[in-house]
DNA sequence: TAGTGGTCTAGACCACAGC
DNA sequence: CTGTGGTCTAGACCACTAA
């Protein structure tokens, strides 16, 4: 009477046996690699199950207790397993109650947002770039209210090209508070964006992506026509809380695309 | 039952009296919250340490053997919070040689795409929407090819509106194979995207972004001017292999826009 | 109150890559 | 070979919460 059959699955056979070892024992995943460790077995055979529908959302699924003895393992193991699912979302995990499959809220979208040199290689083109502007000054109410609390900014302006066609123009303000040493940083031969990372590499990042019609600055410098649409991605990148740099990259809509993947649980 | 010995504390602890719970031992972190469990406090410590600078890309770090020894706890617990560290790419850990902080080799974006009727309610806006156009057909050559071997699509156009101003134009193809219900599916309540999701709970997804000009039709449907920059959002949908749905949005640029965040480890 | 998940332990063995 | 991370165990206690 412990549990209510709604959509409940029973456990999973082999009960009696105990079996010290069993390895993949009734975890329906017959031709497995049999390299995977048993928590990514275990991982692996859940998630099949509820992406299959097999398990829609609603279902309740068997206790971890249970699975352990499914499988003839610990229940950490099973444990490693379920907190990963939870945590990619694909199962909700109540006290007492039990664990159960999530209806998907939304896609979370895993988009990987390369340099810009990076980006042009990729595409198997050569690429470079030129400093368009480059000037040090307080930062205007609206700059400082999306920077942060930066005095003074280092304004930068910078066309990439691949293949000798334009490809991206890209301004941006850098904090001198926080990266003092971009004052005298010399950004011939790399950019200002490449120099960021390797000087503060690690970083949270904010994106608004939106389509613009290109006014006649941008047209000149992309040599595109007036109105073409463009790809606008406008970045913030903090540190540890301190405001880093605002860049806005701005691509012919045409040739540019943001491609992205996702699976439900991390593969 | 299966614990005979319940009051019997063999094991855990409390051998010789010799630190039975040092919890924040030599962390450092004298003040702590006391809320967190000591491998998220683990995994904060080593985090911040290399988010500030104090440890940049190649550092090596200390063992597990000897975190545990400074927070006083069991190699299991570096354990799990230095996985998790390798998961999200902040360290490289290899055996023999140690664990090392890596330089980040992008940005991994994660962009929450959400039903459009949520969308718009998220803005505080009514949402409705009409079927502009609704057919079945067998697929050609070129859906074919992206929507993968459907024979029998359904192919339907639709319009979004936000406060009874148009919002998005989907144009939407469903495998009749992968979904037969689809062909007598209402879609006057529910939009073809809320019920496939709730039909297909769990899925693959692959995107497109781009800015395009609207053409004449598109300018009409979402009554802009033809030409205007645009937000064009290309999405298959994939389940276990199977092809699902291909649907290409289409909003105003000057609208909309997608707003990511992006947090070097998840936190 | 009872039962679930959350966390942690003090070991253990193994695979693998530096030394 | 040696030492590191990778994995797993067989328990244990705790917190929370549904009943």
């Amino acid at each position: 009477m412990q549990h209510p059959e709604k959509s409940r699955i029973e456990k999973t056979g082999r009960k009696g046996g105990a079996a010290v070892r069993p390895r993949s024992a009734a975890g329906a995943n017959a031709g497995a690699s049999a390299k995977k460790s048993l928590h990514q077995q275990i991982l692996d055979d859940l998630r099949s199950r509820i992406l299959s529908g097999e398990w829609p959302p609603g279902t309740q699924l068997p206790f971890e207790q249970d699975i352990a003895r499914s499988y003839g393992c610990s229940r950490m193991t099973v444990n490693k397993a379920m907190t990963q699912l939870a945590g990619a979302g694909l199962i909700e995990r109540r006290r007492k109650a039990g664990t159960f499959v999530r209806r998907p809220q939304s896609h979370s979208v895993i988009v990987e947002i390369v340099d810009i040199g990076r980006e042009v290689a990729a595409l198997g083109l050569p690429h470079h770039f030129e400093i368009v502007s480059r000037e040090i000054r307080g930062a205007t109410a609206a700059e400082a209210e999306r920077l942060g609390a930066a005095a003074r900014v280092l304004s930068i302006q910078c066309r990439h090209f691949a293949a000798r066609q334009p490809f991206c123009f890209e301004e941006r303000l850098i904090s001198l508070d926080s990266v003092p040493e971009a004052e005298t940083a010399d950004f011939e031969a790399t950019s200002p964006g490449a120099w960021l990372v390797s000087r503060v590499p690690w970083s949270d990042v904010e994106y608004r992506i939106r389509a613009v019609a290109a006014d006649r600055e941008t047209a000149g410098r992309l040599l595109i026509a007036e109105g073409a649409p463009c790809l606008s991605i406008w970045r913030r990148t903090t540190s540890e809380g301190q405001p880093i740099t605002v860049v806005c990259l701005t691509y012919p809509g045409s040739d540019h695309e943001i491609s992205a993947s996702f699976s439900s649980a991390e593969g």
